[in-house]
DNA sequence: ATGAAAGCGCTAACAT
DNA sequence: ATGTTAGCGCTTTCAT
């Protein structure tokens, strides 16, 4: 292994002239500099991990936290880790992949030995058990979703309660006056997510406020639950003409089902969904929807880890503004 | 932070026996593991992660490159990530998280700045430009899937010439005589992405000796696309009555394609396909299906490599033979 | 503008 | 069975 003792040799010079060559953290003349790094590439050097982090108490890695349980919409969170590596490594970071099983411990443990320098922490729950400690940590973490108390933590996140206004909203002005949402997976509410109940918070008031009448019902992520929700909302709500998705899964089976069931998308039924821009297009009748903007809130989290790391003040609270693409799946609801 | 001489001064013991007492690399009297073990705990001591590789050369901390590109299916790879940190965590180590993207430089910079001491490498391609540079890294690596040139490399995967042979075969096993290969979208194969390349292979080579009609259909991941290649397969093939489908995208509207074209599944055709079992279990109409078992090649790869960190010989290639189940997609051909 | 040298916290010889 | 100590490779203070 080459190391900054080889190169300093190589170039007649110390060994902290090396070093600062590399950090720039004092001037070098420039005929020296250029030595340096001519013998850097001639020996092919680099700088030891983990030297340096112990010399810098910097690992120059962030680790991310990844929830892998049922509910939870895979690409998204795909889509939102390969976007906070992207931006990581745009700020000289690499980042470790943790997944949530580990728990609180993993999370210490990741901590306490300094192999990480900060958290981007996902899948955050309204009473979530790792709170207390992301508080007492040494390290900054932000995370991604909003927790009942955020006080003292970094969090980001869509603003899903303004997504779900604008979703009924956005049904009131072309006329509905009877609106469903059709959520998530039981689980989700009963693990109490943030995210899942904000949705309903939103579109609750809103339909209050425009005086709609409204109905919320959590659904399996399966085409059969699909199908049970659509043949129970035709059922028990005859005058619904307008339906909000927020479930990946089965934004394409409801609309199926629906349609099965004898209703027209838009011409009976207008579906509106909150969920990744790519799915809304590639349904064969595509759905306005809210985005879910996955790789924005990644590049966003690292950001704000980043200048946190940097030591500058950060918000405790970043809501994403909800933006909404009218697709075909909407019209002014047919008057009788 | 608590260090090392913190517990040992705690403990009334000298720093090695505090490091030997953790490493169990030489006896301790039962009586000072406990004073140790006790001063650990009441001060909360974890070492140093950076100073520790700096001692020992080891980080303990293994790179797992990850594809993020078109035709490939992300829950696949999710699942395979989660498998791996899951794996990693049980031989005592973590995850490092790059994309393809870094390139051949990423792969340097991890192993050469001792980041990582081992690297799994995902979607290999039949002449990958990494290859050379992983056979004279300093480090072990192992690929997921087969370049043409194996040779001084670990590579591990399912074996998907025999998933493509048993496709055929079980087919021919019930009377099919002529068949048909959905598969990857163009790009895929344009790449030159071995495992569907293998496939194909298996796929032809069991319809020659089998002597059935055969023909191959690169598909994009798109409904209409799997519409399309359903027209065109009643069109030109009308004697066909076996479907192998190997494009998890377009495995359920394709299905839903043939229906419509007045089509039943299995009645007048028989549909196998290689792809997640999670997957062929939630269509409307479950397939027999080859499984895609990214869950153990993910465990086995991390094995594997934790068994060449520790000196040990492992087998170059690790193939791993199909497993299939028999779901509602196929049946024995109508006599007509 | 550059060099010398003292750590950073841990492990592993080398003692005893 | 335990202690002493010399590094591991880098950064950064203190000199000059």
């Amino acid at each position: 292994m080459v190391k900054i003792t080889d190169v300093a040799r190589h170039a007649g010079v110390s060994p902290s002239t090396v070093s600062y060559a590399l950090s720039g953290k004092r001037p070098i003349s420039e005929e020296t500099r250029q030595r340096v790094e001519a013998s850097i590439r001639a020996l092919g050097y680099r700088p030891h991990a983990g030297a340096r982090a112990l010399a810098t108490s910097r690992s120059n890695v962030l680790a991310l936290v990844v929830p892998l349980r049922a509910g939870i919409h895979v690409p998204v969170v795909m889509q939102f880790a390969v976007s906070v590596v992207t931006t990581a490594r745009g700020h000289d970071h690499d980042v470790l992949l943790l997944t949530r099983e580990e728990g609180e411990e993993g999370l210490r443990r990741v901590a306490d030995t300094a192999l990480v320098d900060a958290l981007i922490v996902m899948d955050v729950q309204l009473a979530d058990p790792r709170l207390p400690l992301l508080r007492s940590l040494d390290r900054p973490s932000v995370l991604i979703g909003f927790p009942a108390e955020p006080a003292g933590l970094t969090c980001i996140d869509l603003d899903f309660k303004a997504a779900g206004e604008a979703c009924v909203d956005h049904l009131a002005r072309l006329g509905h006056r009877v609106v469903a949402l059709v959520g998530s997976p039981p689980e989700v509410y009963v693990r109490q997510t943030a995210f899942a109940q904000r949705v309903v918070q939103g579109f609750t008031a809103a339909a209050d406020q425009g005086r709609l009448a409204s109905s919320v019902h959590p659904c399996e992520a399966s085409p059969a639950a699909a199908r049970a929700v659509a043949e129970q909302l035709l059922r028990e709500q005859p005058a619904l003409t307008g339906v909000v998705v927020h479930n990946e899964a089965i934004l394409e089976p409801l609309i199926d089902a629906f349609e099965e069931l004898g209703l027209q998308v838009p011409g009976d039924l207008s579906v509106t969904a909150i969920c990744p821009d790519e799915l809304a297009e590639s349904l064969r009748v595509p759905v306005t929807s809210i985005a879910l903007p996955s790789g924005e809130v990644g590049a966003r989290a690292v950001e704000l880890l980043v200048k946190k790391l940097g030591g500058k003040a950060v918000p405790e609270a970043t809501l994403l503004a909800p933006r909404m693409t009218e697709r075909g799946s909407t019209a002014r609801r047919a008057v009788a």
